[in-house]
DNA sequence: AATGAATGAGAGTTCATTCAT
DNA sequence: TATGAATGAACTCTCATTCAT
């Protein structure tokens, strides 16, 4: 499992830098911090619990974190940062706007699958740390409404529609459909399914595509 | 503040049946409650905040319900049996598919408006009661499915859809929507708006409309 | 299930006589009170669930008895009567007085298996009102030394034992061997058994008459 | 107050081992607990009381017990060990199996003088945690019964008693005569006596005499 | 840099008892 | 005579955090 922030605080929790060893460390309790979080959610977690998970003593936890809020907000952060480098890397071969709404999802559905945390966490920081969970939608938000509003300069999709709007209720969509055919899903064996059922993704994409494309009679700008 | 569920358990903790004011408290501790649950959630929440503000004694709590995750999941349940009788009453007048899709969201984010505690709790239980949070949502998208898969066998809506799909899909889209601008928005006073902008509501039905909406080239059926 | 105490206090908690209703009702509760206590011992008791046992309202309880520990109180006074009579009536028709322990005990033994009720709340006594345990030892005690002194005049039993001490040694043993072969033994089934084992109550009684028989050389008084 | 058991279980109650502060604060939360059991009995205990005694913060307990019901289980495998230790350190200089039993009671009566709580702990434990109460009793009973089938052997007592039988009679008769003239005697001053009376333990020692010995006709094995 | 014993506020819950009906 | 809703003190137990070592 590999941390990395945009801005990866990596010193301690009074400011100091770290040595190598205390890096380590450091990185170590976020990691259990990632699993006991989502594993137990917030509140069964508790620092004990994740000192066990890493190795340390109860104590070694308040010298790199400020507190049980502090980590938890730090690895909001850190997810919200994967998740959006996941979605805009399967993002950057699309040919067109629609296509890279397909991919972008797909991108989040994979780093869903295989980082079931993203929701335990993310959508728990609403009653944790609700400015967490702000920043996190907005941050995503932001990459979409600049996607869509530079395709429908270009053209690519219909000119009506309200960007933030739609970027808005695209993540929505992408949410609960995460949720319901991957997060509850369960195969013959009790299990979650390792991606999202390509059906699904396809009936996503046609319900984007003729939400988002533009009128045929819509005149298209030359570029 | 009415409360109304499908099947209203106007018994004792202990299954007996209760007297008229042993209904009126009970009553009075289901409002304290969503009152309570909203306000901090349901970790800070606690039974003693509940009964203060019900204005009874803390013991009396025990006498009609099991304890802090029961009021909880009555509660849950309450709220989504009143959210949905909003939403299928304001649809109630559509004259299609696509306008009762517009007037269900106007009725849910009217709902939404007047009850806060509908997203507080709702979505809480994610993480306190997961069973009635996919109740809730289940619920909620049954209505959904139904409506869609009848409009599209009168061909009011696009034959390709998957209707579970775009269920799912919509109801994501309206929930974050009514988060985003109704939940975080603040007017210039610093209040939520009592109602959705207009201009949002337009916005979701433009994505919505083009999204459902039949190709023009699309057969209708007869009616 | 019979209940008669030497003072059957057929008295309300208020100290007003009691109709026949009000009789039925009290000894009801009463015997409600000893399954219940003997079922769950004291603390797990309830007010509520005597009265439910006894089918009737939680109010009721309290016109009958001045609480918890009263009830408690009037039980033991009632198990001890009863057990005394049941003890007294299988020795009156022992020949001598090592007979008469003999058949004394076989009455201790055939009340404790019929009536478990003996141990769970007798010796509980001891921890809920000891004043209670005292006076139910003592009054077994005093039949036992009254016996004792009367067979010592008689030359039945050997004339160096001190009345007293033997008294109370004999009702320890009595007790701990009822409760090691009655209550601590389950045959094939898991069941306690319906009485002791005979070679149980001849080991007792070679104990018992080995040290309570005169000296061989004691010369016996003439009756 | 010694505490010492058979396998003295130092470890908190994670099961981690213990530092010697925490091997210290352990004992005196257990020899606070002795005290607060004896004084007020289980259910009027709290480990509020016990921390108090103990002068350690409430939480400190949960470092090194697992509940109420565990330090009182702990506190009753201790007292049984250490009354064990007692009596056969009594008995050790014994000439024969018949003052054996005088010096063992001895040794009990000694230490049930000095050690209330091992009537108010062990005798409360029939009803908290019968499972200890019987391991207690069957524990003595087995050094009983070890000695007595030995001095059978040995012809030192009457071959035709159950030892089994006898090894339980004796100590119920040692326990009641204990409570008897131990705790329930006051002296001019209402004090308990410091130590049982003389006549008492000759008036017990002749009676289990008479019941032991073996006849006089009984030839004696040689050895 | 690391340890782990100690803290104590605060939680949910129970139940004997009262009293208006 | 009977009811049962209401009370509230007291309990056990948890855990984020501190700090001496």
């Amino acid at each position: 499992m590999t941390v990395h922030t945009d801005d990866p605080p990596v010193s301690s929790a009074t400011g100091r830098p770290l040595t190598t060893r205390g890096r380590q460390t450091r990185r170590r309790l976020l990691e259990a911090a990632e699993q006991v979080f989502a594993d137990l959610g917030y509140h069964e977690a508790s620092i004990v619990k994740i000192t066990e998970h890493a190795g340390v003593a109860l104590g070694t936890f308040y010298l790199y974190f400020d507190g049980k809020q502090a980590v938890f907000d730090e690895l909001v952060l850190d997810l919200n940062s994967r998740v959006r480098h996941s979605m805009s890397e399967a993002m950057s071969t699309a040919a067109d706007r629609i296509e890279a709404e397909r991919l972008g999802f797909e991108g989040f559905f994979r780093f869903t699958a295989a980082h079931p945390a993203l929701y335990r966490v993310v959508r728990e920081a609403e009653f944790v740390s609700p400015a967490m969970l702000k920043l996190h939608y907005e941050r995503i938000v932001d990459g979409y409404r600049a996607g869509l509003a530079a395709a429908q300069r270009d053209g690519e999709i219909a000119a009506e529609l309200d960007t933030d709007v739609v970027a808005w209720a695209l993540m929505g969509a992408g949410e609960l459909i995460g949720m319901r055919y991957l997060l509850w899903e369960k195969d013959a064996d009790g299990r979650p399914p390792a991606q999202i059922d390509p059906a699904v993704l396809d009936g996503m994409t046609a319900f984007i595509t003729r939400a988002l494309r533009p009128d045929t009679t819509e005149g298209k700008t030359d570029d």
